[in-house]
DNA sequence: ATTTAGCAGTCTCCTGGTACGAGTGCTAAA
DNA sequence: TTTAGCACTCGTACCAGGAGACTGCTAAAT
C-alpha cells in the first residue's frame, strides 16, 4: 500500500472521504479549500497527484472527485480515527441485552436490530454454534399413538424439533424410560458417535430396539445436517433502514442487496473467512473479486468463546459507508455477545475479544 | 354490490380485468373490440357506463380504464372462474412438503417459499398455534454450575428455550427430578393454572424448592407471553420475486411494502380477522379503511386442525393481482398445511378444510 | 519551487417548446 | 342501438439551449 503521500495529500484524502461519506455527493476542490488552508487551486493539484495514484476518480470531468476502492481502503487502514460509541449508546445497548439475557433466540434478534439502527444500514447475524455438533440432550414426546416429537439439543443449546411415527404405540412413561437411556448413551458424543452407536447397536446389552435405532439415526441426521445449515440460519434486518441511503433510488440496487442477503452466495464465501480469522474484517467494494459486491461494503466480526461457539455478526451497505462508525459499532456489538456467551460457557475460558 | 349489469358489460369489465391484470397497461376500447365483437365505440359506451358505476376508472382523459377496487370486488365475487392448480403442480407441491415432513419448523419456510413462488408476490406465514396455550413438557439442562437451560415444550409443539440462574448448582440427575414432577405437576395446564401453581406452592407436599417456583414462574411467562408475540413469529418470503412486477417501479413503494410485513400494522388487524374466519378472505386496496393498503391487495387463509391448531398464511402483492390463481393458490396450500396438522392433531378431529 | 488567481473548456442537468401518439367523447349516419 | 369519423385532451419522448458546477491549465505572485 502506498504509503508515500506527504501529510498534506493524506489530509486532503481523509476529507474528501468524510465529505463524500456525510454528503453522498462529489466533493469539489472549494469545499476543502478553507478547511485545508490552502487555495481551492492547489487543493485541485493534490487531488490530481491522488488520482494518479489511483485513491480518488471523477465520475466524469466536470464533477468533483469520489474516493475508489483503493481509497477507502487506504482511509480505513491509515487514516481513520476510532470512533467508538458513546457511553450513553453503549449503555442503552448493554440495557437492552440485559432485558433479554435469558432468552437465548432474541440474542441474535437483537443484535441484528441495534446492528441495523446503529449505523443505518443492514445487519446480519448467525447464530452462535459450536465448530462440532455435540450431543447434549434429547427427550421424546408423545403426540399421538403413532407420533412422536422428538426434541434434540446441542453442547451449544441448539435445539432442532423433529416427529417421528412408530408402528406401536409407546406411553410417555415408556419413553421417557428410552429418552433417559439414549441421553446416557450419547453423552458428548458427537454426530459420527452417535452414527456408529446407532449401527452397532446389536453389540450393547441389552440391545437397542428399534425405535432407539431410529432416534439415534435422526439425531445423527440432524446433527450433521446442522453444519450445511449455517446459511438458512442467517438472520437479517435493517433493509428498511438501508433503504434510506441516497444509492438506493434505483430498485434495481434494492433487488441486487437483496439477492445478496437471501441468495447467499457472498454469505458462503465471506462469512466462512471471518469465521477462521480474529478481529473485524472489511471488504470494500468488489475488493476480492467478488463483482456482486461491487457497489457494497461488509464489516463483519466473529464473535463467540474460544474454543466452544463462535457466529459471525456485521452489517453490509453501500461503499459509502460510515467505516469508522460501523467497525466500532460491529466490535462493539461482538464483544457484547462474546461476553453474553461466556457467562454461558465455562466461565474458565475468556471471550473472543480484541485487544483495546 | 351493484348487480344491474347488462350480460355485456359485465363480459366487458372482466375482460377489460383480465386485460390489465396481465398486462399492468390501462386497456383501451380498441383492444376489447374484436374480443367482444363490437366495434370499438360500443366498447367505449360500455366502459363509460362501468366508469359511471365506480367499477372502471382512467388515470387521466386520454388514458384506457383500469379497474377501481370495487371494480376488483365485482370481479372476484362474480366474475371470476376458479383456477385450480394443475395437477403437476399439485403434485410438485405435496412432494416438497412430504419430503419435510418430520420437520415441523420446514413447514412454514415450505409454505411461504411455495406460496411466493407460484403466485410471483410476497407470501406470510404464521405458525400453528393453539387458542390457549397448554403445557406439554418441561426440561432442565445444566449448562454449567449456576445455569440452567428451561426447555419448554407447549401441546401445539411451540418450543421455547430460555436460561436461568440458580444460587447453588445442581446435577443433572436433580435436574431430571425436578423437571419429572413438574412435568406431572402441569400436565395439561393453561397459563393460568401454571401461575396458581407457582403462587400456591406452599400447599402441596413435599412444598415446592425455590428453584421450582421460580421454573413455574418463568413457564408461565412465556406461555401468556405467546399470545402477543405472534407478530414476531410471522414468517415472509418473496420479496424478490414481488419487486419484479411493474408497480415496484420505485423505491418509495418498496419501502411501504417492507414496512406494511415488518412494522406489521396490517398484520395486527388483517391476521386475527382471518383467524376468526372460515375460507379464503380477500382484502382488496384500501377496502377496509386501512389506508397504508391502499395500492395492494391480501389473500389470506386459516388454515390448521378445528379445535386444536390455527395459523393463517396468505400473499400480499400489488392490488393488480392475478386473483383466481392467487386464491386458489392460497386455498391449495391451507388444505395441505391442515392435512399435514391433522395427521399430528388427533385422526379423530378433521381438518380446517372449505367445501369443494 | 510552490501557490494562487483567472479563465477557458467540458459535462450534467434543467427548462421550455414541439411533435407525436394514444385514447377518449361526441356527433351524425347506418 | 351500433358504428364510423373526427375533434380534443393529455402524457411522453425528443431536442435545443442555457445555467451551473468543476476542472485543468497558464501565468503571475510569493
Amino acid at each position: 500500500m502506498n504509503v508515500e503521500l506527504t501529510e498534506r495529500r493524506r489530509r486532503v484524502l481523509k476529507t474528501v472521504i468524510q465529505h463524500y461519506i456525510d454528503t453522498a455527493n462529489p466533493v469539489a476542490s472549494h469545499e476543502l479549500a478553507s478547511e485545508i488552508g490552502v487555495s481551492s487551486a492547489t487543493v485541485r493539484n493534490e487531488m490530481s497527484a491522488l488520482e494518479e495514484a489511483g485513491l480518488l476518480m471523477q465520475l466524469h470531468t466536470s464533477a468533483g472527485r469520489v474516493p475508489t476502492d483503493m481509497g477507502y481502503r487506504y482511509f480505513v487502514e491509515n487514516l481513520m480515527e476510532r470512533a467508538s460509541l458513546t457511553a450513553q449508546e453503549q449503555r442503552t445497548i448493554k440495557h437492552q441485552f440485559y432485558q433479554v439475557r435469558s432468552d437465548l433466540d432474541q440474542w441474535i434478534h437483537l443484535a441484528a436490530a441495534v446492528l441495523a439502527r446503529t449505523v443505518r444500514s443492514a445487519a446480519l447475524v448467525t447464530p452462535p454454534r459450536s465448530y462440532e455438533s455435540r450431543f447434549k440432550h434429547l427427550e421424546l414426546i408423545s403426540i399421538n399413538d403413532n407420533t412422536i416429537l422428538l426434541v434434540l439439543v446441542l453442547q451449544d443449546s441448539t435445539i432442532k424439533q423433529q416427529t417421528l411415527s412408530s408402528e406401536e404405540p409407546y406411553t410417555q412413561e415408556q419413553l421417557g424410560r428410552i429418552a433417559g437411556r439414549l441421553n446416557s448413551l450419547c453423552e458428548d458424543a458427537t454426530a459420527t458417535v452417535v452414527s456408529e452407536l446407532s449401527s452397532s447397536s446389536a453389540s450393547l446389552a441389552p440391545p437397542l430396539i428399534s425405535l432407539e435405532i431410529h432416534v439415534l439415526e435422526l439425531v445423527a441426521r440432524a446433527m450433521s445436517l446442522f453444519e450445511d445449515q449455517m446459511n438458512e440460519l442467517i438472520h437479517h434486518d435493517g433493509l428498511l433502514e438501508m433503504l434510506e441511503q441516497p444509492e438506493f433510488m434505483q430498485v434495481a440496487r434494492v433487488r441486487e442487496v437483496l439477492s445478496i442477503l437471501q441468495g447467499g452466495t457472498m454469505l458462503d464465501s465471506l462469512i466462512p473467512q471471518a469465521l477462521a480469522s480474529d478481529g473485524v474484517q472489511v471488504v470494500i467494494g468488489g475488493e476480492h473479486g467478488r463483482d456482486e459486491l461491487r457497489d457494497y461494503s461488509v464489516i463483519l466480526s466473529r464473535y463467540g468463546v474460544d474454543g466452544e461457539v463462535a457466529g459471525v455478526l456485521g452489517v453490509i451497505g453501500p461503499r459509502r459507508m460510515p467505516y469508522p462508525r460501523s467497525i466500532s459499532t460491529v466490535r462493539y456489538i461482538a464483544n457484547v455477545m462474546s461476553d453474553l456467551l461466556t457467562d454461558l460457557y465455562g466461565s474458565d475460558t475468556r471471550p473472543v475479544r480484541e485487544s483495546k
